[in-house]
DNA sequence: CTGTTAGCGCGTTCAA
DNA sequence: TTGAACGCGCTAACAG
């Protein structure tokens, strides 16, 4: 690996110089700057970013934050298309992430994940799926010890900024033309995790229609599992008119109960994963752009790190749009 | 950040010391040990594994290069396992790794790719669903300017290494079971990619059964992919009494076609993704555990980095042996 | 067994 | 406008 010295030497200027047309520098005079660029290239010449690092304590690592389902496999897709999108944003903007399970953390306390984060040099986090329930997590992010950006929840502060599809609006949107569509009265709504925080979003969008149509609703906890939500509408299915979930595998789990019992629902998903492709049934849902979403965090990162998040963006929501299509399986 | 100076300077020792207690050197006190692991201890000190990299040319990261397969995104279940375990293995043996998606470096030439890897102190790779059509990353590998271990594909030298399950034998065993359970003499073989590596293996695996029972059998190229099976299916599955697929897109792609035309084949796939669940038919599958294999690249390329692939080791294929199961959607 | 010293490759003053 | 010199936090000889 050639490195800044020899780059120096070939062009006949000293080390700080060539740092210096590197990073864009003033006050270096275009004759050198030439000099210097014309033996980088000759030399194939590539700054060591990790002693850049160590030099400049610019440097700062993202940490991507994500779940791994073991359970329900059929949710890769939304983590992958999470995981691309940042991956892909952060080589934009040539920041380093690093792709982080949940599963790898659990057990240590707030300060050893700490400690963890920052002897490998993260000081920003991008925090994929968390729930109320996390205790460590969020006290991790009220700590403010990193800056962190938390997707589908509801943090800002200084050091943490949000970034979020208008869920209630989805929810409402989605639901209301599926009611629309069959003229429905009766729902049963399978909401997702209890302490989720999409869960309450998206149950006040369910709940707004409902009390703006004057529609009877049925509200149910799937936890997002396919399984409880077979349960869930063998059990209320026969009394509604419309099943309306909180996301496609608990959909399909409605619609599974429905085929088993002998009986008709429309039943309506959320999120518009793959999957709800291959079960042969016609289903609305609502089709999220999960790598947008976390092209914009990875986006939000990078500003809360570069410091240039002065007052005038605390208690400023980020407020990505909602990209959705109805697509019929 | 604490550093090593003040965990010195706390314990009253060098900063030498510190670190040889660190790095678990030998020929230090019990007595000064003690003394060094209470100040980290007290202080809270974690070390900076930037400047340690910097430092001791030892450190090297790996890249893992995976695929990331936007038009038929169920294959995201398969390299998400292959994320999660070389993740967690790289974890296990603390070292760095770092997902890079081929997309990122389509257009690169190699020498590009091979500096951009270098300035990231990248210097160990393992690389997922290589094909040789893939020149540059053929290229790459031959090189031997990093430390590769290749998924699937048969690289082995000083240094490379190549992780595998036996391919053959599951396409064999598989069909085996498939043409017992139906007693079936004409296979349609709905082979993958041209120019994979696992293709071929699978077909030696297919040809065998056929020789071996004496079957009929019909070979086409799907592309693993779902719609090109079902072309095929279209075609020729009336003159057949089973359908083997390389994947187990293709063999709902072929499935459906079935459907459509309104035949029973019996249709068998491979790879047990987690899909196969849902689509609500029965098919005998080939269930990889993609989670162990990537682990044991990762430990693989341990190895190589650390150099202990003596001439001993040239020559030896490190085989994965292959788990599956048959399963029943 | 312990401490001193010299780098690793680069960014960044501060003189010149 | 340039370059010498120092330091980032740590490892690795080498002396003592």
């Amino acid at each position: 690996m050639v490195t800044i010295k020899e780059v120096a030497d070939y062009a006949g200027v000293a080390i700080s110089t060539v740092s210096k047309v590197l990073n864009n520098y003033p006050n270096v005079s275009e004759n050198t700057k030439k000099k210097v660029r014309k033996a980088i290239d000759e030399l194939h010449y590539v700054p060591n970013t990790i002693a850049a690092a160590l030099s400049s304590k610019q440097f700062a690592r993202v940490a991507l934050i994500v779940n791994l389902n073991t359970q329900t496999q059929a949710i890769d897709e939304i983590t992958m298309q999470y995981l691309s999108g940042a991956i892909n944003k952060a080589m934009e903007k040539s920041i380093e992430v690093v792709t982080v399970f949940y599963s790898m953390l659990q057990g240590m306390t707030v300060d050893e994940i700490v400690r963890y984060f920052q002897s490998q040099s993260i000081f920003g986090l991008v925090i994929y799926g968390l729930s109320k329930d996390d205790i460590v997590f969020n006290d991790l992010i009220k700590k403010g010890i990193f800056k962190s950006v938390v997707v589908d929840a509801p943090y800002i502060s200084e050091n943490t900024s949000s970034v979020w599809v208008d869920n209630k609006k989805a929810q409402y949107d989605v639901a209301k033309r599926a009611v629309l569509d069959d003229n429905c009265r009766r729902i049963l709504y399978i909401a997702g995790k209890k302490n989720g925080y999409v869960t309450e979003y998206r149950l006040e969008g369910i709940k707004e229609l409902a009390e703006e149509k004057d529609l009877e609703l049925k509200i149910c906890y799937g936890e997002f599992s396919e399984l409880e939500a077979r349960k869930i509408a063998m059990k209320y299915a026969k009394d509604v008119d419309l099943i309306v979930c909180a996301s496609d595998l608990m959909a399909i789990g409605a619609m599974n109960a429905c085929i088993d019992i002998d009986i008709f629902r429309p039943v309506c998903g959320f999120d518009g994963i793959t999957l709800m492709g291959y079960v042969g049934k016609q289903m609305l849902t609502v089709r999220q752009d999960f790598y947008a979403v976390s092209q914009a965090a990875v986006e939000e990162v990078c500003l809360l790190l570069s410091g240039e998040n002065g007052r005038s963006r605390i208690m400023e929501h980020k407020l990505v749009k909602l990209y959705y299509k109805d697509i019929i399986c």
